[in-house]
DNA sequence: ACCCAATCTGACCAAACGGTCAATTTCGGA
DNA sequence: TCCGAAATTGACCGTTTGGTCAGATTGGGT
């Protein structure tokens, strides 16, 4: 491994379209191997995935993996940032200006359709906490602790105004983030049971809709109607 | 791998205490082994563990775990098969003639805690249906899903006497599966936001409860208080 | 046109792992 | 007591896998 980060002096405007063709190679080369990695250690998990699998389905040599991301520890380590930057960021609508049953009912629309739209990225997620996290020790202790603490008092300001009962807020996402994942993780238990060969937009809802009901009615909320969230949505 | 099957012609009455020397002895390794996999297959998943972890935790030489189980695929399907059949009886509480909230209740309670008891068998369990389920194919198009068909009826029914509000039935379990189980799938999650070095009986115990209130506000019942509840039960 | 660094890749290697086996020991029945 | 089946175990084997490397190729700067 050599200076792959020696940035070459002609680079362009900050690599815009214009970048050289071997930069743009590059980082095409990346992105397919990071799909095809994403999509292997979802089905195979960390130990069951295997860098000549991850090669084959980015069609690239395996040494090239090797070349681009050293080990397969750190290409794991490239795929699980990917995840968790989506991850903090989804619920960036919690926030105490915003009203509570908007806000949670948005929130687990999009968790339910991150499970829908990127179910791998989901599943590598459960599969490292599910083995005790060993690559997110410190993600979890600092990011998604200070995440929780932050939402906490969102939720002690919403009960204070006297906009919802009082809940235990940590439990209140554990809940919330096991039952919209789980229509990803799980999602081969979920086809069997409802008998879908492929889970369908209306299961997805449908599951939106249960959470949003469970959550709203225990915070002691009246549920907003489609149609009612629509027009709140538009006078924004 | 000779007669291991070909009971000898002295076995006392079915197994008793009074089993020979050499059966209990058989019985015993077979147990440790057993525990000893269901750990590390929860750890490592399945690809990840490696017999001779599994040998060394039974302490026992690797080559007596493949004298027992032949292969390490087989004892994977032991271990899993010991987890299913505690799981399908857990939901015996949800019959036509018993209360929806205690049902509920007692259901949720029971979950939550397999999860603090057993953390292992859940671990196991989800693994395998995150990876797809290669083994258990069958047993969720079939035992699972004739399990949500008989459970619905029960709802429905409960529904049709005005005992509680319509609710999507398969959805419900998915919700209850998933918020129950991940105390112990996700525990090291919810340890790091916890800050708690391990979690405590309150931390499940706020859990279920907070379930069940979501649960039964969801479904329009009125929440069956813990004195009342002990009540019910003692006048069984 | 020419050079050199970046990139690419087939071939290879050592370690880890699942599984086997032959040799030995342990018991239970006669 | 003695025999044979069951049980035990250390040593061994073929395969898989993560990772390396030397040599070939490519492309951009001059």
């Amino acid at each position: 491994m050599t200076g792959r980060n020696t940035r070459s002096s002609n680079v362009p405007t900050l690599l815009g379209p214009a970048a050289s063709r071997r930069e743009r190679r590059r980082l095409d080369s990346e992105a397919r191997i990071l799909t095809a990695a994403e999509q292997v250690f979802a089905e195979a998990g960390f130990s069951g995935a295997t860098t000549a699998v991850i090669a084959a389905k980015a069609r690239l040599p395996k040494a090239n993996v090797h070349y681009y991301f050293g080990t397969k520890e750190r290409l794991y380590r490239r795929v699980l940032k990917r995840i968790l930057d989506a991850w903090l960021a989804s619920g960036d609508g919690i926030r105490a200006d915003a009203e509570p049953a908007s806000a949670f009912s948005d929130y687990i629309a999009a968790k339910v359709e991150a499970s829908r739209r990127q179910p791998f990225a989901s599943k590598v997620f459960a599969n490292e906490i599910l083995h005790g996290a060993p690559q997110l020790t410190d993600y979890l202790a600092e990011q998604v602790r200070r995440w929780v603490e932050d939402k906490a008092k969102v939720i002690d300001h919403w009960v204070a105004r006297g906009l919802m009962r009082p809940v235990d807020a940590p439990h209140l996402f554990f809940v919330i983030w096991s039952a919209t994942q789980t229509y990803a993780d799980f999602d081969c238990q979920i086809r069997a049971v409802l008998k879908r060969e492929r889970l369908r937009p209306e299961d997805y809802s449908a599951g939106a809709a249960l959470i949003t009901r469970m959550v709203l009615s225990a915070c002691g909320i009246a549920e907003v109607t489609a149609s009612r969230a629509a027009k709140r949505a538009r006078r924004r």
